[in-house]
DNA sequence: CCCTGATTCGC
DNA sequence: GCGAATCAGG
């Protein structure tokens, strides 16, 4: 991948936003978070005051830990969590996400996503609806991020998607035997 | 072990 | 210029 000056530009703004490097390197697509530190380096951009520490920006808000990936979707470039989870929110977390995966999960390649509010990862939190939409590998990729009822991690729209009747499963698995 | 940024150095 | 390897730290 290059540094094009929008991807510097990208790099510049989301750096000032205080987001750690791996986190732009996720946003970016196609490069390490030791590519971005090189970048920040070479651009003379300031550096964080200490490192290791919190950065500012993203001490303020909630964020939870991403959503497990459908077993049709590609791994995720870089990380897949997100720092500053709070603790029994955590665990909660954890739960609801082991739980849909022992659900089948329905690819969304043949449904048409009414809304979307185009989440990036770092955007999501204990209230966002977590279904991935688009190729984590690409540009676009985004989360629904649509209102998501009480402990579920999607929206309705998406949570019927995700969880499918003991009975259809059932059935799905017998007709493969 | 998870993560963070900082630095070095071969490419 | 680039970024992987490495370092130092939380």
């Amino acid at each position: 991948m290059n540094w094009t000056d929008e991807r510097v530009e990208k790099l510049k703004r989301l750096w000032a936003e205080g987001l750690s490097a791996s986190q732009i390197a996720a946003q970016l697509g196609g490069v390490s978070r030791n590519a971005v530190i090189g970048k920040v380096h070479r651009l003379n951009l300031p550096g964080r005051a200490k490192a290791g520490g919190t950065p500012a920006a993203a001490r303020g808000t909630k964020r939870v830990a991403a959503p497990a990936r459908p077993a049709n979707y590609p791994a995720r470039v870089a990380t897949r969590t997100v720092p500053r989870t709070i603790g029994a929110t955590a665990l909660k977390e954890e739960i609801d996400l082991d739980t849909v995966q022992e659900m089948q999960y329905v690819p969304a390649t043949n449904v048409v996503v009414p809304i979307s509010r185009k989440l990036s990862l770092t955007d999501l939190t204990e209230r966002t609806c977590k279904w991935p939409v688009g190729d984590p590998l690409k540009d676009d990729f985004h989360f629904c991020g649509v209102d998501a009822a009480d402990a579920s991690p999607y929206c309705s729209y998406h949570a019927k998607l995700a969880y499918q009747p003991v009975a259809e499963r059932r059935k799905a698995a017998a007709a493969r035997a």
